[in-house]
DNA sequence: TTGTTATTCTCATTATATGAGAATGCATTC
DNA sequence: GAATGCATTCTCATATAATGAGAATAACAA
């Protein structure tokens, strides 16, 4: 059943859309099969196409719509997330475990203009990110124990954490204080503070973050901490 | 292979998500093939899951980003739908074709509030909806004749055109003049001002459309025809 | 005209999804 | 602690529905 789902994340995957060969190409499909796919998609609107190149349709945008309005956590959070981005001038992140990484369920910008490459919808991996770390940090121990021994430490800057056990202090350490920092271990230059957001039931459920330049960032941490955890408290108060 | 996306579908036209259970009795078929493909969906992030309850999932909310971004026709005009929406105070919407409806590809609120169903990604009638009388008005006869007899023209209010030879008429006039007028046609109480939007080429793409109460636009009918075929004029020069 | 590329069609083949039912896991209740 | 209810996963024989090679059609350019 996935072929119809891996054409979408290709053509997804493209800057500009993909001919009909090219797809039957890459996804090493015969031409035919390509076709009758892209035909079934287009006439569901799942895909557009125009004189030859497939986009991604309307009927994405219409579910992508509804699965924000579905979202539970972000529906709860986003009132929370746009004071802290108010009150700290940086970008926001809340963000929710699949899998074996974190990925990003809602995103309020801040007033201070830090690009980062992080979309709603996207996923980073759970070593190198502050949500991911906060997450990680607070989730029951066997989980804990099997993703730890699952995921890959890949670095990618020269500050990404790459050792097992050096690892395991660091997740232990943010636990001991409550709250998650990436300094420059994701993206050069940006520094994040991050602190985990919980159910009734005490079970850790995503985690919020405030990310920006390290030039500011490094030196507010305390300021920041506070803010970034009694946001994080709020909206699991809110889960009630 | 539309198992999938039928199943994407029903749970995004709920509310507040469906159980496993309640999937399989509305789509008839069996527990253990809903939950087969469940999982599927549910591991790729096209569907989230918390106890027992199937909401639309994080990866939806990735593609539809992308669709939007993908759209041609949205990136070019969003700039002078909003300018529209600034200066008539009302909703603007945008819209093509797809099939034998029309799908807004995107939409602007004006600072009067009136609800409207409408919603990006959407799908109307072509009869009793301004963009979908003007975009059929402009379309090559051939195609034209074909979508006229092809449709059902359903009554929604007491003003929806229902007879066959009238909208054959109604869509003469509209090529006459080079706008159409949604006068509660569709929705009791909401009068809409459409006009085409066209390539390089002169085949029409979509329409823009401004939408409020009767009470305003009525009286106001002569002052948005400008207003909005200026818009569709600007939108279809970009498109070169 | 000829050539090119996109798209649809046909049809035999088989891979893939299906479905009935049992099994597991996890609460809650008696 | 046995028992019930519910969500979820598993097994396996079966058949449906997707597949792929190639031909046919359509649209367009040189």
């Amino acid at each position: 059943m996935g072929r119809g789902f891996e054409l979408l994340e290709l053509v997804g995957r493209s800057r500009n859309g993909l001919k009909g060969r090219e797809i039957a190409g890459m996804l090493e499909i015969p031409v035919s099969t390509a076709f009758r796919q892209l035909k079934f998609l287009t006439d569901h609107g799942y895909l557009r196409s125009s004189n030859g190149v497939y986009t991604l349709g309307s009927a994405l945008i219409r579910l992508g719509n509804e699965a924000m309005r579905q979202n539970p956590l972000s529906r709860l959070a986003h009132g929370v997330l746009s004071e802290l981005a108010e009150a700290t001038s940086e970008t926001v992140h809340l963000a929710e475990l699949r899998g074996d990484r974190v990925v990003y369920v809602d995103k309020v910008e801040g007033s201070r203009p830090v690009r980062m490459g992080s979309m709603i919808g996207n996923t980073s991996p759970l070593h190198c990110t502050g949500v991911g770390k906060a997450i990680l940090a607070f989730l029951p121990e066997r989980e804990r124990r099997e993703l730890i021994e699952k995921i890959e430490l890949t670095r990618f800057t020269e500050r990404t954490i790459t050792d097992r056990a050096d690892f395991t202090a660091e997740l232990d350490r943010i636990r001991a204080r409550g709250y998650a920092v990436d300094d420059c271990e994701h993206e050069p230059g940006v520094f994040c503070v991050a602190a985990p957001v919980f159910d009734s039931s005490g079970a850790v459920l995503g985690a919020v973050s405030v990310s920006g330049s390290e030039l500011y960032l490094r030196g507010a941490q305390e300021f920041l901490k506070e803010r970034v955890r009694t946001a994080a408290a709020a909206i699991s108060a809110e889960l009630r």
